[in-house]
DNA sequence: GTCTATACGAAGATAGAC
DNA sequence: GTCTATCTTCGTATAGAC
């Protein structure tokens, strides 16, 4: 790391995040990103070589590494804070963009892994490493080993559907009622 | 329904809706929808006159419907029944295509609602559907009202969310794991 | 080394031939 | 009424000017 990241390299990838996660990976044109950062085309291939698959992987990569260290740290905090905080961030990207913008891990993973699955690749590590996250946070607090791998995977994956529902149907109500349910589960497990 | 539906027109419903749940929206046109349903692109206007959005909208619900069908038959066996027979449906469709194709539903509902929101709204239906007939199924089997209501939109959304995230994993193991979970759920609350 | 201008293909949609 | 051929726009990617 010799060579400082350019800022607006960071700022390709991170716009390129938030278009990829309100209009899905194949409505999301590089001309387009490249604009909404302020950096011509040109200087896209230049930062990434690898085109737009390239961009994208990273894209997912560093959404994947913000959630996760929200998650991090208030996991610290016990399972239950985590979960919370987990859903509050979703709930919070909804309500804040009018339900127009979701998880862009999960929009890579509906679309094709045509020739592409190097970023299909990258949501899947994106998912097990929350999953991994929850499963070990509610082993420490006391939960049965199956029992917080299949809790952690059901957070997830609820979690992650509810935000695709809840942009369908343009209310929270999914979210709020997947919420109830995980926060019962999850401080049943670490009780027993 | 003077008008018969013409065969053709039936295929390119029912081959968008492949197409959709495997590439997503986006990645869908309409020429090779055509090209696969053997039928010429002007065609394709004759029968969706409202172009691409009709012919999406179309094909997401007859996907939906499809799947409230089989829901409808088995929940008559009984909510868990019902749940199984949800989940399998899913696991099949993942399994017997390499994990190529997803929900159609999910697809539309995880990218862009930029002008066309007519295909957003259907996919809403679908999901309301199918958590009300779950809904339904519980309450009937002696399920609360509120918890019954929870409990549907829980099953819809992680699984909804399993298929996306199997997909990435390119491994069943996030489905099995919801379903282990979410039989328990079911069989709880019908008992209580 | 950065960026402008362009090549090339494919998309949605339609006009007009059969 | 059905389909072929075409119009226009926009996508990725690159070649070459500064």
């Amino acid at each position: 790391m010799a060579e400082p990241t350019p800022p607006s390299r960071q700022q390709l990838v991170a716009g390129a995040a938030d278009m990829i996660r309100r209009r899905g990976l194949n409505a999301t044109s590089i001309r387009e990103v490249a604009k909404h950062a302020g950096t011509p085309l040109g200087s896209t291939y230049h930062y990434f070589p690898g085109g737009k698959g390239q961009l994208a992987g990273e894209a997912v990569r560093f959404a994947g590494d913000t959630v996760a260290k929200v998650l991090a740290k208030r996991l610290r905090a016990g399972p239950v804070d985590g979960l919370r905080a987990f859903l509050a961030l979703w709930r919070e990207i909804l309500t804040g963009t009018g339900f127009r913008a979701g998880c862009p891990v999960l929009a890579v993973s509906v679309e094709e892994p045509a020739d592409d699955d190097a970023v299909l690749a990258v949501a899947a590590e994106v998912f097990t490493g929350w999953e991994d996250q929850l499963a070990a946070a509610l082993r420490e607090h006391g939960a049965e080993p199956v029992e917080a791998g299949q809790l952690a995977t059901l957070v997830v994956t609820a979690t992650e559907g509810a935000v695709a529902v809840c942009r369908a149907q343009r209310a929270t109500r999914a979210l709020d009622r997947v919420a109830a349910q995980l926060e019962k589960l999850v401080a049943a497990a670490v009780e027993g």
